[in-house]
DNA sequence: TCTTTTCGCTAGTGGTCGCTACAGAAAGAA
DNA sequence: TTCTTTCTGTAGCGACCACTAGCGAAAAGA
């Protein structure tokens, strides 16, 4: 589809220092103090929850301005006033995926010890995640990507995926080097069996998989990984 | 999106049956005999390849008609008098996808006896499919309906996938109820897991993945199984 | 009050979308 | 040749796309 009039370049300074100043709405006591003219008579952060939930539910591409704007409540000037364009209102909302849903992933593994529990757990809270009634299913940073046109946004889509991937490697390398797994496992391999199964899940979650058939998948995904080296064993089981 | 000018009811009898006779090229020895007016100056075939491949590459929404016809070398005229609009286009292209690089995954099921043995054929086997060069990666009934606006052509790819789903389950129930697995083993939960690990793997081979990632991931992937009872081990060793 | 500043609404911009009317070109039948 | 049938290319249909100019309204400071 490709944007178009993106041959803007001149923005007008002000207008974009206003919008970076919206962002953190408040980041001290009296930062930018007063507001000269007519106050935005929208909630910013409601604005951008709303586009982030259509955004999660049809995808970036399939989601027009004016779905945006009928969501939000509020005209396309407003909309590109407060957030810019299209383009930088996904990636605002990409921010706020990663600080709310988009973190129990990353929690889930930080909650355990070792990195076979802490996938374990990843996977077991994110298959209730992915199907949890109030939302749309899956991941947004994985299905607002495929059909993508534009060329950048799924680049950046893309770049964090694999960015996930080399974060799990270093998290299982990191078990190998203390011995909380055998020295012979492949830690990529095993990260990239996470990720397949972690993607196939948030697919199946799509298509009408319910939350106790994910969380079976997921504990049944884990019986691939390697034992323990007995050596270890006792620290996990330290009671 | 939502199709415009759809509102066309009315087609021309003998337009549709044209291209219903045409879609087997020739039937039989001499079936419709000769065709009377101007031949058609494109091979239908051909042009039809030309679609998949541009369709599995760029998926159905992003895939304008005028990508089609550039890639197809035809007017937008002759597209719509061989195929109908962009759906029947497409559905063809997924009946031809199924009998040529999407029969891969169902001919390795069926070459093996035993379900495991067929299901890690299947999986290191798309591991290969999937980033061969030639050709787009990944699955594309699984890449071509995400950020679908269209709900019939979504709603046709998501019974597709499910369906594959349910023969899973059957093929590993056949297993289970002839001895081949444990009677405990859940087949539901066992076909979950594959095709997420197969949906995973195809969206990896977007991202990047190296063929031999993928296999290792396959390879992987089926320790979760169960192994098989004791009574059957003999019977899947013969020589 | 008046001025300044910013907001939001109306009404559009050019562009691409899927799709088609129409006229000419190419074949067999008379 | 002339008629009929079918295909092809040009040219354009209305609808929707992302995006914005311009103006009056509203709220702050003076």
């Amino acid at each position: 589809m490709v944007e178009k009039h993106a041959d803007k370049q001149q923005v007008d300074k002000r207008q974009v220092d206003k919008r970076d100043a919206d962002k953190q709405q408040a980041d001290g006591p009296k930062a930018g103090s007063k507001p000269r003219g007519r106050p935005r008579s929208f909630d910013r952060a409601t604005a951008l929850e709303k586009a982030l939930r259509i955004f999660w539910e049809r995808g970036y591409e399939a989601t027009s301005v004016s779905d945006l704007t009928r969501a939000m409540g509020i005209g396309p000037p407003s909309l590109y006033a407060a957030f810019g364009d299209k383009r930088s209102l996904f990636a605002e909302v990409l921010v706020e995926y990663g600080r709310t849903h988009g973190s129990v992933a990353g929690r889930a593994l930080e909650a355990e010890t070792t990195a076979r529990a802490g996938f374990e757990r990843m996977l077991r809270e994110v298959a209730t995640a992915f199907t949890e009634p109030g939302h749309p299913h899956g991941c947004l940073v994985i299905h607002a990507a495929t059909n993508c046109t534009n060329p950048e946004v799924e680049e950046s889509l893309r770049a964090q995926r694999n960015a996930n991937v080399a974060d799990f490697v270093r998290r299982i390398q990191a078990d190998i080097d203390s011995g909380q797994l055998p020295p012979d496992a492949d830690a990529r391999v095993l990260a990239r069996h996470v990720a397949a199964v972690f993607q196939g899940m948030s697919q199946q979650a799509r298509d009408g998989a319910s939350a106790e058939e994910l969380e079976q998948v997921a504990r049944l995904a884990m019986r691939a990984w390697p034992p323990a080296p007995a050596a270890a064993r006792t620290e996990s089981v330290p009671g």
